[in-house]
RNA sequence: GGGCUUGUAGCUCAGCUGGUUAGAGCGCAGUCCUGAUAAGACUGAGGUCCCCUGUUCGAGCCAGGGCAGGCCCA
């Protein structure tokens, strides 16, 4: 190319457009226009008339939305979740459907006490009672109310929808009440029990942990463990070797456990006879000291055969264990509680230790849950503080961790004490302040689930079974899962003893012990008897309800209400009841309840809340709260790990939709397969970011991304076309009246592609399948982009506005304008841009101020056109073979060709014919021309038609297969001719096969320029003509001429005049075609120099090489005409 | 340890009630087309359909047993 004179062509006149000039894509900034749009949306209330929309319609769609936990801002995960919601919502109230635009918010919780705590450097609940509970409680709400806040932003930013102002919190007077009622039916139907629990506990802050807060804490330490002998009864001077890593336990030792199926032994070392597994014995050697003699193993059982043996406790005389036992909830108890058994355990590996384990089930979770199968009575031998409690005798008030070495002088003293041995392990750790945790025995609140595996049925587990299976389970194996937790699940455990959650409505009589749950504010002030001043006027929470005592209705006595906050799915699963005003407004609930659809991401919500709002609508209604429930998998990051804060693999919402933008998210969200993890792709850096803002254009995003956008970006791109031309054309819809003659068969075709679509996506999107919805619309802009522009594009380049055009045009913004409806519920911003820009001169009344208010498009059956559609990708298919022989032939497209012969059934022949004018221009060939069966450029053969064929002659199989291998080219046009084809099988018999059990294929035959494609062949004939040759000649030119147009950046519109300096053979052979190259190329005037004279003057001059146009150099000389010729 | 779930091309995923030589998109290589240009077409390379054993005329699909990832329970 030669250095290229360049000057600026003039900006057009700007006379009125119909539409605004449309961004590139490459200049396109998503996140930008997302902006844009938000603050259009916010200045002219549009969602307020979105949410007023169907106020008045008969038909509900019943949503209801799961709380989102207001402690801290959205992560990409929680995207997906808001993208289906407002998804199903937008969908929905584009139907006309009247809803109710509630979101939630869960604030009450551990959860939320942990990041106060964090904030304000507390380290135990000691420091919460220093500064308040009233502080405390305030300060958790406040900042429940503050991450609310910033979650309310987030989503907007989203693109949610809903009524903000309408959000319900889990914290509420009515979500707190509507507990208290749910809690009083549970305790008249006798559901309702105290029992005990075991768990990690930090005896330093005096707090339960919860098992996340134990992953965090996990630390390798040494410790000296001990060995200790406990004396068997009725076996004089025999004893059960045991070693514990946590000797403190000891005094709380009710059992020990020996696996049943491991072989133990009986050795006799200084005069004492010792049990221990037989694998473990040679651990004796190492732990020889001073103090221990030689040993014998004398004998040998099964860990079975010592099951029952009773033995003295090592420290049965501290006054707890003579007192009244108790036992875990729902437990049957062992015979005698005062007796110490050995006990069956699987679990007792002969690994470590002695193979026999000390059992203390009011210390360690696994002793507390062997104590429970066992019957095993509990001692609790610590207060929250971590001091040995009053019965406890000399330990009483120690503190847990310090007491090792007082328990092993007194195991000495007792002479129980065998030897020590220092162990390194993992244990777990207090993650505020490092102290070691143990596992503590409280007294807890339960719901009783009823039996396990109870033949009759009976029990709230059952209840809740029944109405299970009438949900509808998206995916299906919800159903599967959400029963295997019904079926195990334990009781209900429903307290908490904390500070900020549910004030549990339970008034505990210390006289009698008799308790009763309160069921609403109004029977707490009747049944006040002190404390009602106090609580007046506050919420009820801690501490202010606490004030409020009532008369114990046996015996009179004041009651207090135990100190324990409410399990926090309590709080979420009433929200079916609280916000649809079940209390209050039974007319409103009864118009409102079940839910049509709810959706929630299922890890962990089949025993949250779904488990939850289940078990409260079974007791409360016996009734399914919800009728279809879609759960969808978790966002991982793209390595497939799951994200954490720590290691820097989460993502923040923010970073997202700044930098990929929220459509985009939204339809990697709504595109995914729900029951499938998102391995959620790299966001571009913060160095990227800045890079691009420097150069001033959208940040580059990475191919996955790329992959994730390609459907939207190729909407924008065929958005970007049309109303590019249209502008030039000052095309406005409705412009010209075009009749349905006016449309040609690809624009009947693209309106029949655009009724299915409309079909599959709203079929997709009514049974909550958002995946089939963006696969029919990606198919559908496939199309579009791909064959109809292609296709329309010479209608367009035509000057002037005629019919014909307008009817392209007319076309093209149908389907333009339905996509925008189309994909609005999914990605409601690009939707918008499209929508408004294409309403913009088109003041209808069907056209809404927003897409979002617009309806939802109808199937018009008049465009409905199946047989179109099936012969267009026909057409596509022989265009496709075409360009494939042209591959094989080495001859580029520009080049016309004279025919191309197709062979195809006899039947399709006519419908081909009909597009063959489509066929050939794509393909840049003359004639269309058919192939007969006989065709010497074909080889026929017979395909088997496995199905039928396998249907009907099964074990015969392998024969006929083996028969037709060998059926050659004249067997298989006696069956194409006949119908019918005589076969013998190896073993010899002889069988006819009929034309729906084997068919005819046929291939091109080697050395023939064809190409193949299911029966279906295209053949060229490639013989060039000097005429054709020309014509290609011509072809390459126009199209040099127009790169050239490009580069001098002349506008699409602007005409030109062209000198072209040609030797004088290519200016005789292109002779015939200059009218051909200034339609092509808008030229006014065409001259022709000889090649090396003095140049003329242009705005623009470019040179083509030799090799390029068949040995004829050329120069292209263009100057833009100032009078545009439109 | 138990339940559920996933495992198909370098990457992300389709594969309907079991039916010959397993598909798409992206990426890669080559060619082409192109005034939609981060678009598009064609061709090619690239697969032990996680492994093993069964059932069947026939298994990516069904059954049993493993291995690995994810979620949950214990």
């Amino acid at each position: 190319m030669t250095a290229a004179t360049k000057s600026k062509p003039k900006k057009n006149l700007k006379v009125h457009q119909p539409f605004k000039q449309v961004t590139p894509l490459n200049k396109l900034d998503f996140p930008k226009m997302e902006r844009d749009l938000l603050r259009r949306w916010s200045q002219r209330d549009i969602m307020a008339k979105y949410l007023r929309r169907n106020e008045h319609a008969t038909e509900r769609f019943k949503f209801i939305d799961g709380p989102i936990t207001a402690n801290n801002k959205m992560g990409v995960h929680h995207a997906w979740n808001r993208a289906y919601k407002d998804m199903y919502q937008r969908f929905n109230t584009m139907l006309g459907k009247k809803q109710r635009y509630q979101n939630g918010y869960d604030c009450q919780g551990l959860w939320v006490e942990v990041e106060v705590e964090k904030e304000k450097g507390f380290k135990s609940k000691r420091d919460i009672e220093e500064f308040g509970i009233d502080n405390f409680v305030n300060a958790c709400k406040a900042r429940v109310q503050t991450f609310a806040n910033i979650i309310t932003e987030q989503s907007k930013r989203l693109g949610y929808w809903t009524n903000w102002d309408n959000s319900y919190f889990t914290m509420s007077e009515e979500n707190n009440y509507t507990i208290w009622k749910f809690l009083q039916v549970c305790n008249e139907r006798g559901l309702i029990y105290k029992g005990r629990d075991s768990m990690p506990w930090c005896p330093r802050c005096a707090t339960g942990i919860s098992d996340m807060e134990i992953n965090e804490g996990r630390k390798t330490v040494q410790h000296t463990s001990v060995f200790v002998r406990f004396a068997l009864k009725q076996r004089p001077n025999e004893y059960l070797l045991v070693w514990t890593t946590t000797p403190w336990t000891l005094p709380a030792n009710v059992a020990c456990a020996v696996n049943p199926d491991l072989q133990y032994a009986r050795v006799e070392q200084d005069g004492s006879v010792y049990y221990l597994c037989k694998d473990l014995v040679p651990k004796l050697e190492k732990l020889r000291g001073h103090t221990k003699g030689a040993f014998t193993v004398t004998d040998e059982l099964p860990g079975s055969a010592m099951v029952g043996w009773e033995y003295e406790g090592p420290f049965d005389d501290l006054p707890a264990w003579s007192e009244k036992p108790f036992y875990a909830a729902g437990v049957t108890p062992k015979e005698n509680p005062y007796t110490h058994y050995v006990v069956a355990w699987s679990e007792v590996a002969a690994t470590e230790g002695t193979g026999i384990v000390h059992i203390a089930p009011g210390c360690g979770r696994e002793d507390f849950y062997l104590g429970k199968d066992e019957g095993l009575r509990l001692l609790a031998p610590i207060d929250e503080s971590g001091e040995y409690t009053a019965e406890y005798g000399w330990l009483a008030g120690k503190f847990v961790n310090d007491v090792r070495r007082e328990i092993f002088d007194a195991l000495k003293a007792k002479e129980l004490f065998y030897t020590t041995e220092v162990t390194t392990h993992v244990y777990p750790h207090c993650w505020r302040c490092g102290t070691e945790l143990v596992f503590r025995n409280v007294e807890e609140w339960f719901i009783s689930m009823g039996p396990h595996n109870n033949p009759e049925r009976k029990g709230l587990r059952y209840e809740i079974m029944d109405v299970v299976s009438s949900i509808r389970w998206i995916p299906d194996f919800g159903l599967e899962r959400e029963m295997d937790w019904l079926r195990n699940m334990e009781d209900w455990m429903i307290s908490k003893k904390r500070y900020w959650g549910l004030a549990l409505p339970i008034y505990e009589c210390s006289a009698c012990h008799t308790f009763e749950i309160i069921g609403s504010e109004s029977e707490l002030k009747n049944r006040a008897v002190e404390g009602w001043e106090f609580f007046e006027g506050h919420t009820p929470h801690r501490p202010w309800i606490d004030a409020v005592k009532i008369a114990c209705p046996h015996c009179g006595a004041v009651c207090e209400r135990i100190k324990d906050v409410g399990n926090p799915w309590l709080d979420a699963g009433i929200v079916p009841y609280s916000t649809l005003h079940y209390r209050d407004n039974p007319e409103y609930w009864n118009d409102w309840f079940p839910a049509n659809f709810i959706t929630e991401s299922f890890p962990g919500q089949f025993r949250n809340w779904f488990y939850s709002m289940l078990v409260m609508s079974i007791v409360l209604e016996h009734r399914a709260p919800f009728e279809t429930v879609l759960g969808f998998a978790s966002v991982l990051s793209d390595k497939g790990k799951p994200m954490h804060k720590s290691d820097g693999t989460a993502v923040w919402f923010d970073e997202a939709s700044e930098r990929i933008g929220s459509d985009t998210l939204r339809w990697l969200f709504m595109s995914q397969n729900p029951e499938q993890d998102v391995w959620f792709p790299l966001l571009p850096t913060m160095d990227e970011m800045s890079d691009a803002q420097k150069t001033k254009k959208p940040v580059r995003l990475n191919d996955k991304w790329m992959q994730v956008r390609s459907s939207l970006d190729k909407i924008w791109n065929v958005y970007y076309f049309f109303v590019t031309y249209a502008n030039i054309d000052q095309f406005a819809p409705g412009k010209l009246v075009v009749q349905p003659d006016h449309l040609t068969e690809v624009d009947r075709w693209i309106l029949a592609e655009l009724q299915e679509t409309i079909r599959e996506v709203t079929d997709g999107l009514t049974v909550f399948d958002s995946r089939r919805a963006t696969i029919a619309l990606s198919d559908f802009i496939e199309q579009l982009s791909n064959w109809y522009v292609r296709r329309v594009r010479r209608r367009i380049w035509k000057n002037g506005l005629d019919y014909d055009k307008a009817a392209a045009y007319e076309t093209m913004y149908t389907a333009l304008l339905t996509i925008s409806q189309l994909i609005a519920p999914i990605t409601p911003f690009i939707a918008e841009e499209m929508y408004l820009n294409l309403t913009r001169s088109h003041k209808k009344p069907e056209i809404h101020e927003s897409v979002h208010l617009a309806d939802w498009p109808k199937v018009n059956d008049l465009y409905v056109n199946q047989s179109l559609r099936e012969e267009i990708r026909l057409a596509q298919r022989v265009v496709n073979l075409g360009r494939s022989a042209r591959e094989t032939a080495k001859k580029r497209v520009r080049q016309p060709l004279q025919a191309i012969y197709v062979r195809i059934d006899e039947s399709k022949r006519a419908r081909l014919l009909d597009l063959s004018e489509q066929i050939l221009e794509e393909l840049n060939i003359k004639e269309l021309k058919f192939l007969d069966a006989d065709s010497a450029m074909l080889q026929a053969q017979v395909k088997p038609n496995m199905a039928a064929l396998g249907q009907k002659y099964r074990q015969q199989m392998r024969g006929i297969l083996e028969a037709l291998k060998s059926a050659d080219g004249a067997a298989a046009m006696k069956l194409y001719t006949e119908g019918r084809l005589p076969i013998h099988l190896p073993d010899g018999a002889a069988l006819e096969l009929n034309t729906d059990e084997v068919s005819v294929g046929f291939t091109a035959r080697e050395g023939f320029i064809a190409a193949e494609d299911n029966g279906l062949v295209a053949a060229l004939d490639i013989t060039l003509t000097p005429e054709l040759e020309a014509e290609g000649l011509a072809r390459d030119l126009s199209h040099y001429i127009n790169s050239a147009r490009k580069n001098a950046d002349l506008a699409i519109e602007d005409t030109i005049d062209t000198t072209l300096a040609v030797d004088d053979a290519f200016k005789a052979l292109l002779g015939k075609y200059t009218e051909y190259i200034c339609e092509e190329t808008l030229t006014k005037k065409l001259k022709f120099i000889r090649l090396g004279a003095k140049a003329p003057v242009a705005d623009y001059t470019e040179t083509f090489a030799a090799d390029r146009l068949d040995g004829h150099e050329t120069v292209v000389y263009i100057t833009r005409v100032a009078e545009s010729g439109k």
